[in-house]
RNA sequence: GCCGCGUUCGUCUAGGGGUCUAGGACGCCGCCCUUUCACGGCGGUAGCACGGGUUCGAAUCCCGUACGCGGUACCA
């Protein structure tokens, strides 16, 4: 590649950015660092009717979030800005006209009911799909019928128009696809694809070519459901007589039921669709990203854990698969754990303290905080888990976990407070796992019993769950008071049942 | 319907004519570790969509079929 590489994101600011948006950046940005390129974002809001206000704050917050720099955008434009399309209209007028003069190019005024006329004829008459295309446009209102003073008066007497492609009769348009390779597609399958819409506005086709070439895009990356409108944009390079990018069209990302990840579709399946739902629901950014990357590529050995900087590194388009993969969202939390389990205790506490919400826990000491989260960290998938989990590290059990709970039988109220007053005697400072232990041992030898007749009593007493980290560590951190407080409520709430 | 693109364990994938009795990861199951739950370690489960070719030889190449997905807008 002897041309800088200048890839793009090109969102259309809709809503916020989706999971497969996110992954189409990840790509664009992983491919550009590889190359040392840069990696651009773009805002296609040319449909007005569906511009999201909040949309494009919400896609660079993403975007910064997930660690993918934006080296040139609407907020840190480089040279070829606007990087808004609704700001570049005049750029898109201009070329228009261009293509019409050039007669690549003409004007339509067919209004809507007209065209839906004319596609009702054309169904009725057994098309299943009508075009505007070569032989249909003959029939219709458009510059290329009408006569020329006719089409002259109408302009200047400011009638609503488009401008629409003339696509060419019978013409085979090949290009190549850096993942499927050679892709051709027959021009009567087109129609005659309005460029310039009655507001003014382009229509992402023609924004998308005039922009990537004048923003010197070298390679566009984008999603499988633009292949098939790839050849209008061949054809529309041709007509400008410029140099069309390489194109590379992603596999989609698909929906454990099948078909593409739906918003609808995600959400009853439990996945999350936004980035911002993962980055609400506390995931980790790294953990997004490694499993994203993954999605659809694979770097060839059986490695599967690699920050971001080292997919910088990785990546290559070649190796992305053609293919659609499903969303497996256990897979993203094993990634998670895996990278949670990275972050050091006292990084982690930090995290707790600002997503909690719990009094006890922002008044907790640092160092007892880090040591539960030390405990804990190993049993949960995400940072939020850690407070739920670590609960009784913090207030005193509210209720008993009814499944453990079973598992208080007739005698354990004999044994746990044989246990306690086994305890009772130790000093405050003495209190430590050890002997915490031994006294433990010492009840279940003289009563004969195993270890799990007193464990499991003694740990819903003190932790209000069947499970956790050691109960003796857990027990020497609450400390004695605490300790002999919680078991003589469990004492007293649980003796008779 | 038409056009296009795809199809290796349940899922993500490795594989690009012989080294594949198909490798790894997630999941699931079992064992070990362990007071519990986890972590970790070890082991197991399961797949080349189908049918024809080409070839001495095909998961790998070609052609069909099936299935899936995408597109078919003055949406991107």
């Amino acid at each position: 590649m002897k041309e800088k590489v200048r890839v793009r994101f090109a969102p259309s600011p809709t809503g916020f950015l989706h999971i497969g948006g996110l992954r189409t950046a990840l790509y664009n940005y992983l491919f550009a660092r590889h190359h040392g390129g840069s990696f651009i974002l773009r805002i296609e809001d040319t449909d007005q009717t569906r511009y999201v206000e909040a949309a494009e704050e919400d896609i660079i917050h993403s975007l910064n979030w997930s660690g993918i720099e934006i080296d040139e955008g609407p907020q840190n434009p480089g040279e070829f800005g606007p990087y808004r399309q609704s700001e570049r209209k005049e750029i898109y007028h201009k070329y228009a006209l261009q293509l019409i003069e050039s007669g690549d190019a003409y004007y339509a005024f067919d209004t809507t009911e007209e065209l839906d006329q004319m596609r009702e004829r054309l169904q009725k008459s057994g098309n299943p799909s009508p075009k505007y295309d070569s032989v249909t446009r003959q029939s219709m209102k458009n510059s290329l019928t009408l006569p020329q003073d006719e089409t002259q008066r109408r302009l200047e007497a400011g009638e609503e128009y488009v401008i629409r492609l003339k696509v060419p009769r019978r013409e085979v348009i090949r290009f190549e696809d850096i993942i499927r390779g050679n892709v051709s597609f027959e021009s009567k399958g087109l129609d005659d694809q309005v460029l310039l819409k009655s507001d003014g506005m382009p229509t992402y086709h023609l924004a998308n070519v005039v922009d990537d070439h004048l923003m010197k895009i070298t390679h566009v990356i984008r999603g499988e459901e633009w292949l098939s409108s790839t050849p209008k944009h061949i054809l529309l390079y041709k007509a400008f007589g410029w140099e069309p990018p390489h194109m590379a069209h992603l596999p989609l990302i698909m929906s454990p039921s099948g078909g593409k990840l739906s918003k609808r579709k995600a959400e009853s399946e439990g996945i999350p669709v936004n980035t911002k739902d993962y980055i609400e629901q506390h995931y980790e950014p790294e953990a997004l990203v490694n499993f994203l990357a993954y999605l659809g590529w694979s770097p060839g050995d059986d490695s599967e854990i690699h920050s971001l900087e080292e997919l910088c590194k990785l990546f290559t388009l070649d190796r992305v698969s053609k293919g659609g993969a499903v969303f497996n969202h256990k897979k993203l939390l094993w990634y998670n754990e895996h990278y949670l389990r990275e972050i050091p205790d006292q990084q982690l506490a930090k995290k707790v303290r600002e997503i909690s919400q719990n009094e006890a826990v922002q008044s907790a000491d640092e160092a007892y905080l880090a040591r539960a989260i030390s405990l804990l960290k190993e049993r949960v998938s995400k940072v939020d888990e850690l407070e739920k989990m670590g609960s009784f590290f913090f207030e005193d059990p509210e209720e008993y976990d009814p499944k453990p709970l079973k598992k208080w039988k007739k005698d354990s109220t004999a044994l746990v407070s044989e246990y306690q007053k086994e305890i009772e005697s130790m000093d405050d400072d003495g209190f430590e796992a050890g002997t915490l232990k031994q006294k433990l041992e010492g009840v279940i030898e003289r009563n004969e019993v195993g270890f799990g007749k007193l464990m499991m009593p003694l740990r819903i007493a003190v932790t209000g769950q069947g499970f956790g980290p050691d109960l003796f560590i857990s027990m020497e951190m609450l400390g004695k008071e605490t300790v002999m407080r919680r078991i003589d409520r469990a004492l007293s709430s649980l003796a008779q049942e």
